[in-house]
DNA sequence: TTATAGATGATAGTATTACTATTATATACA
DNA sequence: TGTATATAATAGTAATACTATCATCTATAA
Protein backbone atom coordinates (compact mmCIF):
# COMPACT_ATOMS: atom_id res chain seq x y z
CA UNK A 1 0.00 0.00 0.00
CA UNK A 2 1.58 3.14 -1.47
CA UNK A 3 -0.52 6.38 0.20
CA UNK A 4 -0.07 9.60 -0.62
CA UNK A 5 -0.86 11.95 2.63
CA UNK A 6 -2.13 15.83 1.54
CA UNK A 7 -2.52 18.15 4.83
CA UNK A 8 -5.30 20.75 3.87
CA UNK A 9 -4.15 24.23 4.23
CA UNK A 10 -5.77 27.27 5.00
CA UNK A 11 -5.51 28.99 1.85
CA UNK A 12 -4.98 32.39 3.77
CA UNK A 13 -1.41 31.28 4.41
CA UNK A 14 0.27 31.48 0.78
CA UNK A 15 -1.29 33.57 -2.34
CA UNK A 16 -0.60 30.68 -4.83
CA UNK A 17 -1.29 26.92 -3.52
CA UNK A 18 2.59 25.66 -3.33
CA UNK A 19 1.28 22.18 -3.25
CA UNK A 20 0.22 22.61 -6.68
CA UNK A 21 3.24 23.13 -9.18
CA UNK A 22 6.51 22.01 -8.86
CA UNK A 23 8.27 25.35 -7.78
CA UNK A 24 5.33 25.62 -4.74
CA UNK A 25 6.71 21.97 -3.38
CA UNK A 26 10.16 23.28 -4.04
CA UNK A 27 9.80 26.39 -2.34
CA UNK A 28 8.51 24.18 0.90
CA UNK A 29 11.61 21.86 0.37
CA UNK A 30 14.03 24.15 0.21
CA UNK A 31 12.96 26.77 2.49
CA UNK A 32 12.86 23.90 5.21
CA UNK A 33 16.69 22.97 4.59
CA UNK A 34 18.18 26.40 4.21
CA UNK A 35 15.93 27.74 7.58
CA UNK A 36 17.12 24.41 9.04
CA UNK A 37 20.44 24.84 8.41
CA UNK A 38 21.09 28.64 8.75
CA UNK A 39 18.35 29.47 11.05
CA UNK A 40 14.89 31.82 10.32
CA UNK A 41 16.73 34.93 10.76
CA UNK A 42 20.27 34.66 7.93
CA UNK A 43 17.29 33.03 5.72
CA UNK A 44 15.66 35.47 2.59
CA UNK A 45 13.51 34.49 -0.39
CA UNK A 46 16.53 35.67 -2.44
CA UNK A 47 18.81 33.42 -0.99
CA UNK A 48 16.56 30.50 -1.56
CA UNK A 49 15.21 31.70 -5.24
CA UNK A 50 19.27 31.16 -5.72
CA UNK A 51 19.05 27.71 -3.77
CA UNK A 52 15.98 26.32 -6.07
CA UNK A 53 17.41 28.21 -9.00
CA UNK A 54 14.27 30.56 -9.69
CA UNK A 55 14.59 34.61 -8.81
CA UNK A 56 13.43 36.31 -5.72
CA UNK A 57 10.25 37.59 -7.19
CA UNK A 58 9.21 33.62 -8.36
CA UNK A 59 8.85 32.71 -4.37
CA UNK A 60 6.78 36.07 -3.72
CA UNK A 61 4.51 34.95 -5.75
CA UNK A 62 3.98 32.12 -3.47
CA UNK A 63 4.27 33.30 -0.15
CA UNK A 64 3.84 37.14 1.05
CA UNK A 65 6.90 37.06 2.50
CA UNK A 66 9.26 34.98 4.68
CA UNK A 67 7.07 34.44 7.90
CA UNK A 68 4.04 33.72 6.49
CA UNK A 69 6.26 30.82 4.56
CA UNK A 70 7.08 29.98 8.77
CA UNK A 71 3.81 30.20 9.26
CA UNK A 72 2.72 28.16 6.78
CA UNK A 73 5.15 25.19 7.20
CA UNK A 74 5.12 25.39 11.07
CA UNK A 75 0.54 24.80 10.47
CA UNK A 76 1.61 22.25 8.39
CA UNK A 77 4.17 20.46 11.18
CA UNK A 78 0.89 20.46 13.54
CA UNK A 79 -1.79 19.03 11.26
CA UNK A 80 0.58 16.49 10.19
CA UNK A 81 1.54 15.68 13.97
CA UNK A 82 -2.20 15.81 14.91
CA UNK A 83 -3.08 12.91 12.48
CA UNK A 84 0.06 10.96 14.07
CA UNK A 85 -1.52 11.11 16.98
CA UNK A 86 -5.02 10.44 15.96
CA UNK A 87 -3.82 7.66 13.83
CA UNK A 88 -1.29 6.28 16.74
CA UNK A 89 -4.17 6.33 19.03
CA UNK A 90 -7.03 5.47 17.20
CA UNK A 91 -8.36 1.71 18.92
CA UNK A 92 -6.27 3.02 22.18
CA UNK A 93 -9.09 2.50 24.75
CA UNK A 94 -6.80 3.34 27.70
CA UNK A 95 -7.01 7.12 28.04
CA UNK A 96 -3.14 7.16 30.18
CA UNK A 97 -2.12 4.91 27.52
CA UNK A 98 -3.10 7.47 24.42
CA UNK A 99 -1.31 10.38 26.67
CA UNK A 100 1.75 8.61 26.91
CA UNK A 101 2.04 8.05 23.06
CA UNK A 102 1.28 11.53 22.83
CA UNK A 103 4.13 12.31 24.98
CA UNK A 104 5.98 10.13 23.28
CA UNK A 105 5.34 11.64 19.85
CA UNK A 106 5.86 15.24 20.63
CA UNK A 107 9.07 14.98 22.47
CA UNK A 108 10.38 11.42 19.84
CA UNK A 109 13.40 12.74 17.31
CA UNK A 110 10.79 12.52 14.21
CA UNK A 111 11.21 10.03 10.60
CA UNK A 112 10.66 11.92 7.16
CA UNK A 113 7.61 10.47 6.55
CA UNK A 114 7.98 9.06 2.83
CA UNK A 115 3.86 9.80 2.22
CA UNK A 116 4.78 13.70 2.01
CA UNK A 117 7.32 13.70 -0.09
CA UNK A 118 8.55 17.58 -0.62
CA UNK A 119 8.55 17.53 3.38
CA UNK A 120 11.19 16.59 5.31
CA UNK A 121 9.48 16.09 8.69
CA UNK A 122 12.72 15.06 10.91
CA UNK A 123 14.44 18.59 9.57
CA UNK A 124 10.85 20.48 10.26
CA UNK A 125 10.88 19.21 13.73
CA UNK A 126 13.37 20.42 14.60
CA UNK A 127 12.99 23.93 13.36
CA UNK A 128 9.30 23.79 14.90
CA UNK A 129 11.56 23.68 17.84
CA UNK A 130 14.13 25.98 17.60
CA UNK A 131 12.00 28.40 15.53
CA UNK A 132 8.25 27.71 15.97
CA UNK A 133 7.47 29.85 18.29
CA UNK A 134 8.59 32.99 16.35
CA UNK A 135 5.47 32.41 14.73
CA UNK A 136 3.05 33.80 17.22
CA UNK A 137 5.56 35.78 19.45
CA UNK A 138 4.83 38.93 17.57
CA UNK A 139 2.71 41.85 17.51
CA UNK A 140 0.46 40.88 14.46
CA UNK A 141 -0.33 37.69 16.35
CA UNK A 142 -4.04 39.22 17.12
CA UNK A 143 -4.55 39.40 13.06
CA UNK A 144 -2.96 36.38 12.02
CA UNK A 145 -5.10 34.35 15.01
CA UNK A 146 -8.06 36.33 13.49
CA UNK A 147 -7.12 34.70 9.70
CA UNK A 148 -7.21 31.09 11.92
CA UNK A 149 -3.42 30.49 11.24
CA UNK A 150 -2.81 28.70 14.72
CA UNK A 151 -5.97 26.34 13.79
CA UNK A 152 -3.40 23.56 13.17
CA UNK A 153 -1.67 24.00 17.11
CA UNK A 154 -5.08 24.82 18.73
CA UNK A 155 -6.46 21.64 17.63
CA UNK A 156 -4.06 19.49 18.56
CA UNK A 157 -3.96 21.26 22.23
CA UNK A 158 -7.94 20.28 21.62
CA UNK A 159 -7.51 16.40 20.98
CA UNK A 160 -4.49 16.26 24.04
CA UNK A 161 -6.51 18.31 26.34
CA UNK A 162 -9.58 15.90 25.83
CA UNK A 163 -7.46 12.84 26.00
CA UNK A 164 -6.57 14.74 29.35
CA UNK A 165 -9.94 15.00 30.78
CA UNK A 166 -10.53 11.33 29.59
CA UNK A 167 -7.69 10.53 32.05
CA UNK A 168 -9.45 13.14 35.12
CA UNK A 169 -12.15 14.45 34.35
CA UNK A 170 -11.90 16.62 37.01
CA UNK A 171 -8.74 18.20 36.37
CA UNK A 172 -9.18 21.92 36.12
CA UNK A 173 -6.29 22.84 33.56
CA UNK A 174 -6.23 20.50 30.79
CA UNK A 175 -5.58 23.04 28.04
CA UNK A 176 -2.74 24.66 29.89
CA UNK A 177 -1.45 21.53 30.66
CA UNK A 178 -1.65 20.19 26.99
CA UNK A 179 0.37 23.44 26.02
CA UNK A 180 2.58 22.79 28.47
CA UNK A 181 3.51 19.06 26.96
CA UNK A 182 3.38 20.25 23.55
CA UNK A 183 6.16 23.76 24.36
CA UNK A 184 7.77 21.39 27.14
CA UNK A 185 8.72 18.61 25.20
CA UNK A 186 10.23 21.03 22.36
CA UNK A 187 12.03 23.74 24.54
CA UNK A 188 13.56 20.66 27.01
CA UNK A 189 14.84 19.43 23.79
CA UNK A 190 16.62 22.54 22.91
CA UNK A 191 17.42 23.40 26.10
CA UNK A 192 19.36 19.58 26.11
CA UNK A 193 20.98 20.40 22.95
CA UNK A 194 22.14 23.91 23.32
CA UNK A 195 21.85 25.25 27.12
CA UNK A 196 22.49 21.82 28.58
CA UNK A 197 22.40 22.80 32.53
CA UNK A 198 19.12 24.24 32.23
CA UNK A 199 18.05 20.25 31.77
CA UNK A 200 18.77 17.43 34.04
CA UNK A 201 19.53 15.40 31.00
CA UNK A 202 22.88 17.40 30.04
CA UNK A 203 24.09 13.77 30.22
CA UNK A 204 22.58 11.55 28.27
CA UNK A 205 21.00 14.03 25.72
CA UNK A 206 18.12 11.15 25.46
CA UNK A 207 14.42 12.32 24.40
CA UNK A 208 13.18 9.18 26.78
CA UNK A 209 14.68 11.16 29.84
CA UNK A 210 11.90 14.13 28.36
CA UNK A 211 9.37 11.30 27.75
CA UNK A 212 10.15 10.49 31.35
CA UNK A 213 9.92 14.12 32.84
CA UNK A 214 6.99 14.74 31.32
CA UNK A 215 5.30 11.52 32.29
CA UNK A 216 6.35 12.55 36.00
CA UNK A 217 5.04 15.76 35.38
CA UNK A 218 1.99 15.29 33.81
CA UNK A 219 0.35 12.14 35.86
CA UNK A 220 1.51 13.30 38.92
CA UNK A 221 -1.07 16.55 38.02
CA UNK A 222 -4.03 14.54 36.77
CA UNK A 223 -3.72 11.84 39.39
CA UNK A 224 -7.13 12.08 41.03
CA UNK A 225 -6.83 12.96 44.36
CA UNK B 1 15.65 54.58 53.36
CA UNK B 2 16.29 55.50 49.77
CA UNK B 3 18.99 53.10 47.76
CA UNK B 4 19.68 53.05 44.15
CA UNK B 5 20.16 49.09 43.26
CA UNK B 6 22.41 48.42 40.11
CA UNK B 7 23.22 45.10 38.67
CA UNK B 8 26.04 44.07 37.64
CA UNK B 9 26.61 43.29 33.75
CA UNK B 10 28.35 40.52 32.16
CA UNK B 11 30.27 43.40 30.24
CA UNK B 12 30.94 41.67 26.93
CA UNK B 13 27.28 42.51 26.16
CA UNK B 14 27.76 45.90 25.17
CA UNK B 15 30.90 48.07 23.58
CA UNK B 16 30.17 50.92 26.41
CA UNK B 17 28.68 50.16 29.48
CA UNK B 18 25.71 52.19 29.25
CA UNK B 19 24.78 52.73 33.10
CA UNK B 20 27.54 55.34 32.97
CA UNK B 21 26.22 58.07 30.80
CA UNK B 22 22.55 59.73 30.00
CA UNK B 23 22.79 58.59 26.95
CA UNK B 24 23.80 55.07 27.41
CA UNK B 25 20.77 55.05 30.33
CA UNK B 26 18.32 56.67 27.96
CA UNK B 27 19.17 53.95 25.22
CA UNK B 28 17.87 51.23 27.80
CA UNK B 29 14.93 53.30 28.62
CA UNK B 30 13.79 53.88 24.89
CA UNK B 31 14.70 50.55 23.62
CA UNK B 32 12.26 49.63 26.53
CA UNK B 33 9.65 51.70 25.11
CA UNK B 34 10.46 50.77 22.00
CA UNK B 35 10.63 47.20 21.85
CA UNK B 36 7.07 47.19 24.10
CA UNK B 37 5.24 49.41 22.28
CA UNK B 38 5.77 48.42 18.39
CA UNK B 39 7.78 45.07 19.32
CA UNK B 40 11.17 43.32 18.23
CA UNK B 41 11.20 43.32 14.93
CA UNK B 42 9.75 46.99 14.25
CA UNK B 43 12.31 48.29 16.25
CA UNK B 44 15.91 49.30 14.60
CA UNK B 45 18.81 51.98 15.90
CA UNK B 46 17.26 54.31 13.59
CA UNK B 47 13.82 54.90 14.94
CA UNK B 48 15.64 54.65 18.68
CA UNK B 49 17.66 57.11 17.99
CA UNK B 50 15.17 59.73 16.78
CA UNK B 51 13.56 58.87 19.84
CA UNK B 52 16.16 59.53 21.92
CA UNK B 53 17.08 62.43 19.62
CA UNK B 54 20.73 60.97 19.12
CA UNK B 55 22.40 59.16 15.59
CA UNK B 56 22.01 55.98 15.16
CA UNK B 57 25.57 55.69 15.01
CA UNK B 58 25.64 57.24 18.51
CA UNK B 59 23.41 53.79 19.63
CA UNK B 60 25.81 51.64 17.91
CA UNK B 61 28.73 52.45 20.15
CA UNK B 62 26.95 51.18 23.48
CA UNK B 63 25.78 47.92 21.32
CA UNK B 64 26.58 45.89 18.60
CA UNK B 65 23.58 45.22 17.53
CA UNK B 66 19.85 44.58 18.51
CA UNK B 67 19.19 41.47 19.32
CA UNK B 68 22.81 41.91 21.88
CA UNK B 69 20.40 45.01 22.87
CA UNK B 70 17.57 42.64 24.16
CA UNK B 71 20.10 40.28 25.34
CA UNK B 72 21.52 42.64 27.70
CA UNK B 73 18.19 43.93 29.10
CA UNK B 74 16.63 40.57 29.21
CA UNK B 75 19.64 39.63 31.30
CA UNK B 76 19.19 42.57 33.20
CA UNK B 77 15.52 41.58 34.08
CA UNK B 78 16.54 38.15 34.89
CA UNK B 79 19.51 39.41 37.59
CA UNK B 80 16.93 42.05 38.96
CA UNK B 81 14.41 39.16 39.06
CA UNK B 82 16.88 37.00 41.06
CA UNK B 83 17.75 39.65 43.47
CA UNK B 84 13.66 40.18 44.15
CA UNK B 85 13.72 36.09 44.60
CA UNK B 86 16.27 36.14 46.72
CA UNK B 87 15.44 39.22 48.89
CA UNK B 88 11.36 37.91 49.02
CA UNK B 89 12.28 34.48 50.32
CA UNK B 90 15.00 35.55 52.60
CA UNK B 91 14.97 34.62 56.34
CA UNK B 92 11.13 31.77 54.88
CA UNK B 93 12.24 28.69 56.51
CA UNK B 94 9.75 26.17 54.61
CA UNK B 95 10.52 25.55 51.39
CA UNK B 96 7.40 25.29 50.11
CA UNK B 97 6.28 28.83 50.97
CA UNK B 98 10.12 29.74 49.36
CA UNK B 99 8.53 28.18 46.34
CA UNK B 100 4.49 29.79 46.15
CA UNK B 101 6.39 32.85 46.60
CA UNK B 102 8.71 32.53 43.66
CA UNK B 103 6.20 31.33 41.65
CA UNK B 104 4.11 33.69 42.53
CA UNK B 105 6.63 36.15 41.59
CA UNK B 106 6.95 34.76 37.97
CA UNK B 107 3.80 34.88 37.48
CA UNK B 108 2.83 38.65 38.30
CA UNK B 109 2.54 41.61 36.81
CA UNK B 110 5.23 43.30 38.12
CA UNK B 111 5.34 47.12 39.50
CA UNK B 112 8.02 49.34 38.73
CA UNK B 113 11.04 49.52 40.77
CA UNK B 114 11.65 53.06 41.43
CA UNK B 115 15.38 52.10 43.08
CA UNK B 116 16.19 51.46 39.14
CA UNK B 117 15.32 54.93 37.68
CA UNK B 118 15.96 54.27 34.13
CA UNK B 119 14.19 50.70 33.53
CA UNK B 120 10.71 50.03 33.43
CA UNK B 121 10.40 46.43 35.25
CA UNK B 122 6.33 46.39 34.16
CA UNK B 123 7.47 47.08 30.46
CA UNK B 124 10.71 44.67 30.76
CA UNK B 125 8.43 41.95 32.28
CA UNK B 126 5.99 42.57 29.23
CA UNK B 127 9.10 42.50 26.75
CA UNK B 128 10.47 39.24 28.64
CA UNK B 129 7.42 37.61 27.79
CA UNK B 130 7.03 38.36 24.08
CA UNK B 131 10.37 38.39 22.90
CA UNK B 132 12.54 36.89 25.62
CA UNK B 133 13.05 33.35 23.95
CA UNK B 134 14.03 35.14 21.33
CA UNK B 135 17.73 36.13 22.66
CA UNK B 136 18.13 32.42 22.82
CA UNK B 137 16.21 30.22 19.48
CA UNK B 138 19.10 31.43 17.01
CA UNK B 139 21.56 29.70 15.44
CA UNK B 140 24.41 31.83 17.53
CA UNK B 141 22.97 30.59 20.95
CA UNK B 142 26.20 28.48 21.39
CA UNK B 143 28.76 31.32 20.97
CA UNK B 144 26.42 32.77 23.13
CA UNK B 145 26.49 30.72 25.72
CA UNK B 146 30.02 30.61 25.75
CA UNK B 147 30.18 34.48 26.40
CA UNK B 148 28.01 33.67 29.91
CA UNK B 149 25.08 36.13 28.19
CA UNK B 150 22.54 33.72 29.78
CA UNK B 151 24.19 33.05 33.15
CA UNK B 152 21.42 34.98 35.15
CA UNK B 153 18.99 32.96 33.47
CA UNK B 154 20.70 30.20 34.38
CA UNK B 155 21.39 31.77 37.77
CA UNK B 156 17.80 31.63 38.64
CA UNK B 157 17.40 28.11 36.98
CA UNK B 158 19.80 27.40 39.88
CA UNK B 159 18.42 29.37 42.78
CA UNK B 160 14.83 27.85 41.83
CA UNK B 161 16.08 24.16 41.50
CA UNK B 162 17.98 24.38 44.79
CA UNK B 163 14.60 25.33 46.17
CA UNK B 164 12.75 22.19 44.61
CA UNK B 165 14.96 20.33 45.78
CA UNK B 166 14.83 21.65 49.35
CA UNK B 167 11.31 20.65 49.30
CA UNK B 168 11.84 17.42 47.71
CA UNK B 169 15.18 16.31 48.19
CA UNK B 170 14.52 13.19 45.91
CA UNK B 171 12.99 14.94 42.61
CA UNK B 172 14.64 13.63 39.57
CA UNK B 173 13.98 16.82 37.78
CA UNK B 174 14.71 20.20 39.57
CA UNK B 175 16.19 22.15 36.28
CA UNK B 176 13.91 21.01 34.03
CA UNK B 177 11.19 21.58 36.49
CA UNK B 178 12.61 25.12 37.10
CA UNK B 179 12.45 26.08 33.76
CA UNK B 180 8.81 24.65 33.55
CA UNK B 181 7.88 27.25 35.91
CA UNK B 182 9.29 29.72 34.45
CA UNK B 183 8.66 29.75 30.86
CA UNK B 184 5.34 28.59 31.71
CA UNK B 185 4.60 31.65 34.04
CA UNK B 186 5.32 33.86 30.79
CA UNK B 187 3.95 31.60 28.01
CA UNK B 188 0.63 30.75 29.74
CA UNK B 189 0.62 34.67 30.31
CA UNK B 190 1.19 35.55 26.86
CA UNK B 191 -1.44 32.71 25.65
CA UNK B 192 -4.17 33.99 28.25
CA UNK B 193 -3.94 37.67 26.63
CA UNK B 194 -3.67 36.96 22.71
CA UNK B 195 -4.38 33.41 22.19
CA UNK B 196 -7.20 32.25 25.32
CA UNK B 197 -8.53 29.50 24.05
CA UNK B 198 -5.17 27.74 24.18
CA UNK B 199 -5.05 28.35 27.84
CA UNK B 200 -8.01 27.96 30.50
CA UNK B 201 -8.35 31.04 31.75
CA UNK B 202 -9.74 32.91 28.74
CA UNK B 203 -12.81 34.28 31.19
CA UNK B 204 -10.69 35.91 34.05
CA UNK B 205 -7.55 36.90 32.24
CA UNK B 206 -6.12 36.70 36.23
CA UNK B 207 -2.66 36.47 36.93
CA UNK B 208 -4.08 34.43 39.90
CA UNK B 209 -5.04 31.58 37.74
CA UNK B 210 -1.69 31.23 36.01
CA UNK B 211 -0.26 30.97 39.39
CA UNK B 212 -2.85 28.24 40.69
CA UNK B 213 -2.38 25.92 37.60
CA UNK B 214 1.45 26.39 38.28
CA UNK B 215 1.26 25.93 41.95
CA UNK B 216 -0.95 22.45 41.53
CA UNK B 217 1.41 21.43 38.47
CA UNK B 218 4.61 21.93 40.80
CA UNK B 219 3.35 20.65 43.65
CA UNK B 220 1.58 17.49 42.65
CA UNK B 221 5.00 16.56 40.81
CA UNK B 222 7.42 17.18 43.77
CA UNK B 223 5.14 15.23 46.81
CA UNK B 224 6.53 12.90 48.23
CA UNK B 225 5.28 9.54 46.81
C1' DT C 1 -5.07 24.31 -34.79
C1' DT C 2 -5.24 28.35 -32.60
C1' DA C 3 -6.20 31.28 -28.82
C1' DT C 4 -5.53 32.00 -24.26
C1' DA C 5 -4.85 31.62 -19.40
C1' DG C 6 -1.52 30.40 -16.09
C1' DA C 7 3.09 29.89 -14.57
C1' DT C 8 7.73 31.19 -14.91
C1' DG C 9 12.04 33.83 -16.00
C1' DA C 10 14.61 37.92 -16.53
C1' DT C 11 15.36 42.36 -15.26
C1' DA C 12 14.94 46.65 -12.90
C1' DG C 13 13.97 49.57 -9.29
C1' DT C 14 12.86 51.43 -4.39
C1' DA C 15 12.82 52.18 0.57
C1' DT C 16 14.63 50.49 4.56
C1' DT C 17 17.90 48.05 7.42
C1' DA C 18 22.17 47.20 9.37
C1' DC C 19 25.90 48.57 9.65
C1' DT C 20 31.09 51.41 9.24
C1' DA C 21 33.93 55.46 8.81
C1' DT C 22 35.32 60.29 9.31
C1' DT C 23 35.48 64.69 11.11
C1' DA C 24 34.22 68.28 14.10
C1' DT C 25 32.75 69.87 18.53
C1' DA C 26 31.80 69.94 23.41
C1' DT C 27 33.10 68.70 28.22
C1' DA C 28 35.76 67.20 31.85
C1' DC C 29 39.77 66.55 34.39
C1' DA C 30 44.57 66.50 35.42
C1' DT D 1 46.60 74.42 28.93
C1' DG D 2 46.57 70.03 27.10
C1' DT D 3 44.48 65.72 26.59
C1' DA D 4 41.14 62.21 26.85
C1' DT D 5 36.32 61.11 26.35
C1' DA D 6 31.74 61.52 24.64
C1' DT D 7 28.82 63.06 21.28
C1' DA D 8 26.97 65.07 16.96
C1' DA D 9 26.82 65.42 12.09
C1' DT D 10 27.41 63.50 7.92
C1' DA D 11 28.34 60.20 4.42
C1' DG D 12 28.53 55.91 2.50
C1' DT D 13 27.82 50.69 1.58
C1' DA D 14 25.92 46.13 1.18
C1' DA D 15 22.05 43.59 2.04
C1' DT D 16 17.09 43.06 2.83
C1' DA D 17 12.41 43.23 1.71
C1' DC D 18 9.87 44.08 -1.23
C1' DT D 19 7.07 45.79 -6.17
C1' DA D 20 6.59 46.17 -11.12
C1' DT D 21 7.09 45.07 -15.96
C1' DC D 22 7.56 42.32 -19.86
C1' DA D 23 8.71 38.35 -22.45
C1' DT D 24 8.26 33.42 -22.85
C1' DC D 25 6.76 28.86 -22.29
C1' DT D 26 3.20 25.37 -21.78
C1' DA D 27 -1.09 23.05 -21.12
C1' DT D 28 -5.61 22.91 -22.59
C1' DA D 29 -10.26 24.49 -24.14
C1' DA D 30 -12.58 26.43 -28.23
Amino acid sequence: MKMKLQVIMNDDLFLRDPEHTELGRNIVKYSIQYIHQFGFEAFTFKKLAEDIGTTEAGVYRYFENKHRLLTYITAWYWSWLEYQIVFQTNNVNDPVIKLKKVIKLLATAVQDDDQTSHVNEKLLHNIVISEGSKVYLTKQVGEDNKQQFFKPYKELCSVISAIILECSPKYKYPRSLATTIIEMAHLQNFFMNNLPSLTDFSKTKEDSDIIAFLNDLVFSSIKKR
